[in-house]
DNA sequence: AAATTTGTTATATATTTTATAGAACAAAAG
DNA sequence: CTTTTGTTCTATAAAATATATAACAAATTT
């Protein structure tokens, strides 16, 4: 799995990192039970430093997507179905960026399109 | 209009600040056409510094939201369809989001009806 | 015309966040 | 036994966030 971190970019390298592993497992790239590199590793291959990518992994742990095993290694839930708390943070973040779509011009079905073709984009290939 | 700020949330005031005004425009609380109050008035109603105000407007104004006129006020502008700017930054801004809630076990139909409920909260009064 | 209000600009301070660096530890894995 | 693991700690630096105060010229109000 092919992971790109752009220093200059706004968004922060930690969460960059996060996100491209999220949906690296979105798309299959990696899947549950999978582990990921260790902290050192991934961040001698990405050129960043060990905490910022331990911050990252701290972050999808707190998301529930990988589990932590202490002085082993990070692992990759497996989901049946969402939970409570993950939904609502979800609707949380998705809310205002909804919103914005909407005072922008853009329909309920315009939103809907974009929403599918962005799910679509994430599960091919 | 009301606002709520909440100082001690992760979130940056001004980024409340910003989210809330969108919402508020979105659900037609506030409209095209329509001053939005001095970054001085609004910032002693919400007991938070002008310039936190200040950057909120330059944010909504960066997105394409509302004019600044300078010496005058902010207007909030009207949007028959969305630019293609706006539509890509939307995009890059769902992705991560939806790719989450796919790795924790939302179906595409969970994450479309999220969308359309979403939607409709905002629209309705 | 005078007074007030406007957004803007500037300086200053403080806290938090982000990122890196190096070192040390005990536990797990080889 | 050696290496690797995540963790913890200290330290530094830059950027982001938030507040405070002051001053300016232009616009608005009185």
């Amino acid at each position: 799995m092919i992971i790109r971190i752009e220093p200059e970019s706004e968004v922060p390298i930690y969460m960059q990192l996060t996100n491209q592993i999220i949906e690296g497992i979105a798309k299959g790239a990696i899947h549950p039970g999978d582990a990921l590199p260790s902290v050192r590793t991934l961040a001698a291959d990405l050129g960043i430093n060990m905490h910022t990518v331990n911050k990252s992994y701290h972050e999808l742990e707190k998301k529930g997507i990988i589990e932590i095993v202490p002085k082993s290694g990070a692992v990759i839930k497996g989901h049946s179905h969402i939970e409570q708390s993950s939904y609502n943070r979800i609707y949380n973040m998705l809310k205002p960026q909804i919103a914005e779509g909407m005072v922008l011009g853009m329909t309920k079905d315009e939103i809907l399109n974009l929403v599918e073709e962005i799910v679509n984009e994430i599960k091919k290939t």
